[in-house]
Order: structure tokens, then C-alpha cells, then sequence
DNA sequence: TACTGGTGCGCG
DNA sequence: AAAGCGCGCACCAGTA
């Protein structure tokens, strides 16, 4: 492999008993070819990768990336073509498609998935697909051949500069969704556990429920005068609670607390204890929490809109309540860094609304849009702006959207105009060219239906509920997917700020578990606009700082030189509790 | 026994 | 009991 340079792609495919690489030139022109057992790929791809850091290209990057991260080898830039593929495959942007959009292999969920599917225990290990079945290519011809298509498709788009910023980010996010699992979320089990003793009461040894949810079940059983009620179906609560006069519709949380009634305080503390069980319990904590850590599996690319989603654990619902178990190891800290107001700032810059942006400027977003005189208070301002991207059309959130529209006409136009697009059966696209999917034949018909002749009033109605459902998608699609964008670009430049920053060297700082590599700060989690870093304590000011600075970078690299910013909410801290 | 749909909670 | 988007997960009930 010696014609490899920093220009390089690196094509990695599997052969029957090792690995495939075949070096392609930076306009796609293959140059050399080599195979290596399966006991050498790693120390060459570690090796060429120390030497010229070219872009890896292979098919599914958390296949690849584990065996190297167990190995402490750690890639900077890689092409997954899972993922570009589906970016392509739907983009509006693509007007030449190469044959992307033509049903193939590379529609497969991931190697990850398959397995998980599979019920394999080891999540990262190959999964071996005979031929008929219709798994993810593995092979290098294959592999070649989609980039091939790939390339094609993205040199044949007048908006090739945003799809390419869309697949690398794409594929840099799948590189740290690797390493996040790898690297795990510091996790003290112990702690944990004191707080489940002392909400739940003592964990009972031969099962059942515990003390204190025992005796509120107790309580409220007691109360709706039935000591054999079933609290955990809600059609049985729901008659127990008829039948002592609480004449609720739903057995939800909002309901109830409307009631006055003795059984309501007791239930309501019943199903938050048993919800921290269920969710987050011992039985969780056994599961997902080993050596320290939590490593719930991350799927980047798993949302329509292009967030991640998570799958097993619950990565994406770190409830509020257990943040202060997640625990910089001894001589490490954490730095929490959130963005404020992600998605209304997006708005503002896609739209170039520059009384939003001027609203946003240097302080709390909605702040600055009650200054316009918009809207009277905070809180108006936040449901006023939520209503606007989400759709609301009642209630306090729908009154006040309006005077949104007044006052940012151009930021309101571009999510307006969003959702009589996707009404209208379009799809519509993001900043950087994700598009959303078309509507279901099921949504198609609905609306041919509503327009004959002949059509019922129920038929009418339906058709417009849907198209108003399908319209409010559309709406926030644009918002939700280009804020995932921005969160791809600052994930994947502070990913490489924090990899430059030094590994520490005292033994006794180093981190309780994982790869070598982690003896330097690195992200410990995702969510949506958030990242937690773990880091040694004399590197907390740098990582924090790398965060800022990544924010900055990923705002410039979306949107150019605009008079807005997106600034951090940021603290460095022991733990990740919130103030 | 395995599935699917509904309900409810909590996260952004 | 959501109003108003996107998720994951647990649990129950009904069905195959």
C-alpha cells in the first residue's frame, strides 16, 4: 500500500479468510490492490493511518471500527456507504441517481443491527449472510462498485458541495457513535443503586416489588376499596376508578392530577416509582452498566430527520433524575455542553431571517424575541416558537404563533411554506440535502379519494386530517433535520479538537477501563444538542474550550459568515446533574 | 408462544 | 390531557 497518500480513498472489503484493501486515487481511479490475513489487517490499517490519515470507505463503519478500537486503533475519516446510500439514495438534490435509487443490498439495516436482530450476544461480530439471503455487502468489488455509484451521483448535483458535507458528516458521526459505545459513559453503579434503595425502598431478594412501591400500592388499593386491584392495567385502573367516582378518561399523569380525590397523590407516586423501576431500575443498571460504564448501542442515521436514534438502554432518555450517577473517574471531570436553542437558531439561519438572528444575538433566544415586542413574556415566546416549528394550531402555542409570523415573516415563510409542501404530497429538504421520504400509498389514495365526486364527508375529513398530519411532519422536518446537521458538524470537529489534545501520562489518572486510546478527554455522550466529554482534570478547560470552538466551526461550515452564533451552555463538573 | 397495537412516560 | 414534532421502552391485552 505505498501509493497511499492523504488524498486517498482506502476501499476495505472482506475476502473469505481476511481483509481486502484497494487504495483508489482522489478522482476514484484505483491504483494498487492488497489482501491481508485476518491477524495483519488491523496493524496495516493502523500503520497507513499513522503515516497518510486517507478517508477509509467500507460498507457499515461500526463493523470496522470496533475490532480496531478494541485494538486502540483509532481512524480520523472514513466514507460509510450504508449511510450515504440512504442519504443519496432519497436526496431531492440528486438529479442523476446512478442507479442508487434501485432497490439493493446497500437498503440493509447494518451489520450491528442484523446481529442484534439475530439475537447475537456479540453485537460487532461478523455476521455471516449466505448469498440469498439480503444482507449488507461485505466484499470489495461490491463496496467499489457503490462508491463508484456514489461518486457519480454526488459530481452529477448542482448541490454537490452540500451533499458532501452531509456524508462526511454523516459518516464522522458514525465514527464517534463507535466510539461513544467504546468509550462508554462514566456510570457510578454504586450510587445508583443508594438512589434506587432509597426511592424504591430495599431491593427485595426473592423478587417483587420493593418496600416503598409495595406499600403505595397498598395505599391505593386501600383507597379504591379493592385489595385485589390491578394497578398496572390501565383498563382495570381505569374501572377502579370509575367506581370510586374519578371520572377520568385516561389513567395518565395529567389527567389525575386534575382530580381531587385521596387515591390520586398515592397513584401518581406509585406510577413514578414503578416508571424509575421499569425504566431505570436494578435490572437496567445490571444489563447496561459493567466496569463503570454505560454503552447503549447509538444508531446514527435512525430518525427520519437524520438524529440518532438509540437502540437498547435508553441512551436518548438519560432521565433528569440520574445524571448526578454519571461520574468523572477519579482525576477526570465531565464538561457538560448544551446548545441553547438549537433549532430556532437553525431556523434563523436557513431562513436568513435577520430579525430572528438579530433576536438570538448574544443572549437567550427567547429573550430576544420578547424585546421585539413580539410576544409579552419568556414562556410566551418559547410555546409561541415551539408551535411555529412543530405546528400547533390551539391553545395558548397556536394563539401566539401569528404574532411570530408577524415579526419574523421570512423565518415563518420557510416552515410555512414546509408544510403546504408536504399537505400537498411533496417532500421537502434540509440545508445540507436530506429529504424527507414521500407519502405512503395508504396517504396517496386518502387524498385521490377526497377529491371525487362521490366521496363522504368522513372521506373529506380523514383526507384533510391527514394531509395537515403529513404537513406538520414536513414542517418540522426541515428544522429538526438541519439542527441534527449542525449537531453532525460540531460533534465531528470536536471530536478531532479532543483527539488533539495530549493523552495524560500519570497511570494513576487513567480511565478505569477501555481502550489506551482513552487517556486523553473524549466524548462520552450524544443527545441531539447536547455532548458530555470525559476528561482529565488538567485538560477540562481545553475540552470545554474545543466545544465552543467546534460550535463556531460547525456554524461557519453550514451557513457561512452569519451575524449569529450558537452559544454553549457549558460547566465542568464531577457529575452531569443539572443545576 | 410470538406477534401486534394501544397506552403511558420521559428524553430532545 | 393534550395542545404541537421526533424518538425508545415497558407493560398489558388481544390475537394468531
Amino acid at each position: 500500500m505505498d501509493r497511499a497518500d492523504a488524498a486517498s480513498w482506502i476501499v476495505l472489503g472482506r475476502t473469505g479468510d481476511g481483509v481486502t484493501a484497494a487504495v483508489l486515487d482522489a478522482t476514484g481511479v484505483e491504483l494498487e490492490r492488497a489482501s491481508f490475513e485476518e491477524s495483519a489487517w488491523i496493524d496495516e490499517v493502523a500503520r497507513i493511518e499513522t503515516g497518510h490519515a486517507p478517508r477509509w470507505v467500507w460498507n457499515d463503519a461500526p463493523a470496522w471500527c470496533a475490532p480496531l478500537l478494541d485494538a486502540g486503533v483509532r481512524i480520523a475519516r472514513c466514507h460509510d456507504l450504508r449511510l450515504a446510500h440512504a442519504i443519496l439514495r432519497d436526496s431531492a438534490l440528486v438529479v442523476d441517481d446512478a442507479g442508487l435509487r434501485a432497490a439493493s443490498a446497500w437498503d440493509a439495516p447494518s451489520l450491528a443491527e442484523q446481529a442484534a436482530g439475530a439475537g447475537a450476544p456479540a453485537l460487532f461480530e461478523w455476521v455471516e449472510t449466505d448469498d440469498s439471503a439480503a444482507g449488507l455487502p461485505t466484499t470489495i468489488d461490491d463496496a467499489i462498485a457503490e462508491f463508484s455509484r456514489q461518486r457519480a451521483a454526488l459530481a452529477a448535483s448542482a448541490e454537490s458541495g452540500r451533499l458532501r458535507l452531509l456524508v462526511a458528516a454523516e459518516s464522522a458521526g458514525a465514527l464517534v457513535a463507535a466510539e461513544l459505545r467504546a468509550a462508554g459513559l462514566p456510570w457510578d453503579a454504586q450510587a445508583h443503586d443508594r438512589i434506587l434503595t432509597e426511592i424504591l425502598g430495599e431491593r427485595p431478594v426473592g423478587g417483587g416489588p420493593p418496600a416503598r412501591v409495595e406499600q403505595l400500592a397498598a395505599r391505593v388499593r386501600a383507597e379504591l376499596g379493592d385489595p385485589a386491584a390491578s394497578l398496572d392495567s390501565q383498563p382495570k385502573l381505569l374501572r377502579a376508578l370509575h367506581r370510586v367516582g374519578v371520572l377520568v378518561e385516561s389513567t395518565s399523569k395529567w389527567e389525575l392530577a386534575e382530580q381531587r380525590h385521596p387515591v390520586i397523590e398515592p397513584l401518581l407516586r406509585y406510577k413514578q416509582l414503578v416508571r424509575l423501576q421499569s425504566a431505570n431500575g436494578w435490572t437496567w443498571l445490571a444489563e447496561w452498566v459493567r466496569d463503570g460504564r454505560f454503552r447503549p448501542v447509538y444508531v446514527p442515521g435512525g430518525v427520519v430527520t437524520g438524529r440518532w436514534a438509540s437502540s437498547g438502554g435508553g441512551a436518548l432518555q438519560l432521565p433528569r433524575s440520574l445524571r448526578d450517577v454519571v461520574r468523572a473517574d477519579p482525576g477526570w471531570r465531565l464538561v457538560v455542553a448544551d446548545v441553547a436553542q438549537l433549532e430556532p437558531r437553525v431556523l434563523a439561519a436557513m431562513s436568513r431571517d435577520t430579525g430572528l438572528a438579530d433576536a438570538a444575538r448574544g443572549r437567550d433566544l427567547y429573550e430576544g424575541i420578547v424585546s421585539t415586542g413580539a410576544v409579552g413574556t419568556r414562556a410566551e415566546a418559547k410555546i409561541a416558537m415551539l408551535g411555529a416549528m412543530y405546528g400547533a394550531t390551539t391553545g395558548d402555542s397556536g394563539r401566539l404563533v401569528p404574532r411570530l409570523r408577524k415579526t419574523f415573516p421570512r423565518a415563518m415563510a420557510l416552515v410555512d411554506d414546509a408544510a403546504r409542501i408536504g399537505e400537498d404530497g411533496g417532500v421537502v429538504t434540509t440545508w445540507l440535502g436530506r429529504t424527507s421520504p414521500p407519502p405512503s400509498a395508504e396517504w396517496t389514495a386518502v387524498q385521490s379519494r377526497a377529491t371525487e365526486s362521490s366521496a363522504s364527508v368522513v372521506e373529506e375529513n380523514r383526507a384533510r386530517r391527514w394531509a395537515r398530519d403529513r404537513g406538520r411532519f414536513t414542517r418540522n422536518f426541515v428544522v429538526q433535520g438541519t439542527a441534527a446537521e449542525w449537531a453532525l458538524a460540531w460533534l465531528a470537529d470536536l471530536r478531532m479538537r479532543l483527539n488533539a489534545l495530549p493523552p495524560v501520562e500519570a497511570p494513576d489518572a487513567a480511565p478505569r477501563s477501555g481502550p489506551v486510546f482513552l487517556a486523553r478527554p473524549h466524548l462520552a455522550l450524544f443527545l441531539h444538542d447536547e455532548v458530555i466529554i470525559h476528561t482529565p482534570a488538567v485538560h477540562a478547560e481545553a475540552a470545554a474550550a474545543a466545544a465552543r470552538e467546534a460550535a463556531d466551526a460547525a456554524t461557519r461550515l453550514l451557513f457561512g459568515e452569519i451575524p449569529l452564533d450558537f452559544p454553549l451552555d457549558l460547566r465542568i463538573a464531577a457529575s452531569a446533574a443539572k443545576s
